[in-house]
DNA sequence: CGCCTATTTGATGTACATCAATAAAAGTGG
DNA sequence: CCACTTTTATTGATGTACATCAAATAGGCG
């Protein structure tokens, strides 16, 4: 998997701290790193374990393993899920570049979920243990990294609202809505992306059938809300698909 | 509402401080203070602040309000809901003594969602900049409050699960070992406890109706696997209703 | 090209919601 | 303490949003 640097380890060590380096990375005004000074960015580059590349459908890691590690997406696109005894799947939540996965295992010390590429993805090992002894001494870093937990938890809290009370258009909405800002947010078009995800994983994720995301998605077309081509969509009213999201417009029943 | 201690002040400060120990309240070991030593559950009293004691239905924070402080319940229950722009609720949580509200707000710096007493009850407020600044001195206090978020980040992934793909039996069959298990935890009894929120409020957090919950509750007792009498519970098969949120059984369709 | 998987679309079923009525508590004021 | 209203809970009748079942279509890829 990784290429082995046995002899040459010596001469590599200041290529690979800056191939790895954490203001270098077009993510680091996202992710961990955000709002750190550059002495404090060094700090944190020193204990970023390798990076690990993945292809599509390969396991970051499993429910039940031992937890060392966060792990932050240099690129590509996961989904995190819990599976029950039954083996039926719950997905909760898909992550892209500058998203932490992992943080549900801090209590436990164990991987309370599955967590797969959905295409191929790098991401950055980020030893946990080295990571609390930083902490004590780069007070900023501790409370960005508050933040982002906090965040995971608000994020999740919206999902059970969405789950809870909502229609399928509406929670079709505010997914599609979703992922809109959060391309923005890395400068990518709002309006115009690729689902990485199956129309299956979708509906596991909404709590509904593929079969329905099927016919939101032709819905939605029929009504000129989107446009839909294979994975690829372009939302077209992105007004309309917000204030569906919101609760404050709803497209027409099924016809 | 609160006793004010102007002249008196400096005398007070000993009896206040032992009133508020840590070390003296009987959740020391299921709240933040959890396994620290003696000299730093000193260090943690110093910055708690004042209690606070609410009645029924009384807020002890609404969303959009500033975030200032954590709050561990000292004595009574507490719920936690968003609200949507159509005014609907989801209820995201129940809160019992020894566990923390207020974690959604870190990011943001406002409160995220609504709580509310559910009956009298008392929590202890601590000043979230205080304890920023604690992190850095008490090392195991920090590793325990990122225990603490993350059990936070994993209950709610269980409810996406319990809200995504479980049946409205099993669901409150979740509900019910989950009660049983805190109280149990907290030292009271695993079989026999109040429910100390509405059949609505229940159905609301599990995403089911108010009807629903009680047709619930009278099948499960019809099923022998409950007495019900008002708020009183009585769980008479423990190990069947472990089975049935498991998803390992199933009791019979509505009759 | 042919197999395999992903997606779409239609027909039917059902778990739970909604509507409606009653009953039982809980609070309110005299 | 007792009428009174108001809230909360139960139970039944009916409706519906979405699931399930089924079949067809379309890509992906060796």
């Amino acid at each position: 998997m990784n290429i082995p640097d046995t002899a040459t380890a010596d001469k590599t060590i200041s290529i690979n701290a800056l191939k790895i380096s954490c203001s270098a990375c077009s993510m680091h005004q996202l992710c961990l790193p955000m709002g750190l000074e550059d002495a404090d960015i060094d700090r944190l580059d020193k204990i970023i374990g390798k990076r690990r590349r993945l292809e599509r459908d390969e396991p970051l890691y499993k429910m039940g393993e031992p937890f060392r590690n966060l792990y932050a997406v240099r690129f590509g696109h996961f989904k995190t899920y819990q599976i029950n005894v039954a083996g039926e799947a719950q997905i909760t939540g898909f992550q892209m570049a500058g998203e932490l996965l992992g943080m549900d295992a801090i209590s436990g010390d164990r991987h309370h979920c599955d967590a797969v590429a959905l295409e191929d993805s790098e991401v950055c090992e980020i030893p946990f243990a080295h990571l609390e002894d930083l902490f004590g001494h780069v007070p900023t870093l501790l409370r960005h990294f508050h933040r982002i937990m906090s965040r995971e938890i608000t994020r999740e809290q919206n999902v059970m609202l969405l789950l809870g009370n909502m229609r399928a258009e509406q929670r079709f909405a505010v997914f599609l809505v979703n992922l809109s800002a959060r391309y923005a947010a890395r400068g990518y078009s709002p309006t115009r992306f690729q689902l990485r995800m199956s129309r299956e994983d979708i509906g596991n994720y909404l709590g509904l059938t593929i079969e329905s995301i099927s016919r939101l998605l032709s819905r939605f077309k029929k009504l000129g809300l989107v446009h839909v081509d294979k994975r690829e969509v372009e939302l077209l009213e992105p007004a309309r698909l917000k204030a569906m999201a919101a609760g404050t417009e709803q497209c027409s029943p099924m016809a």
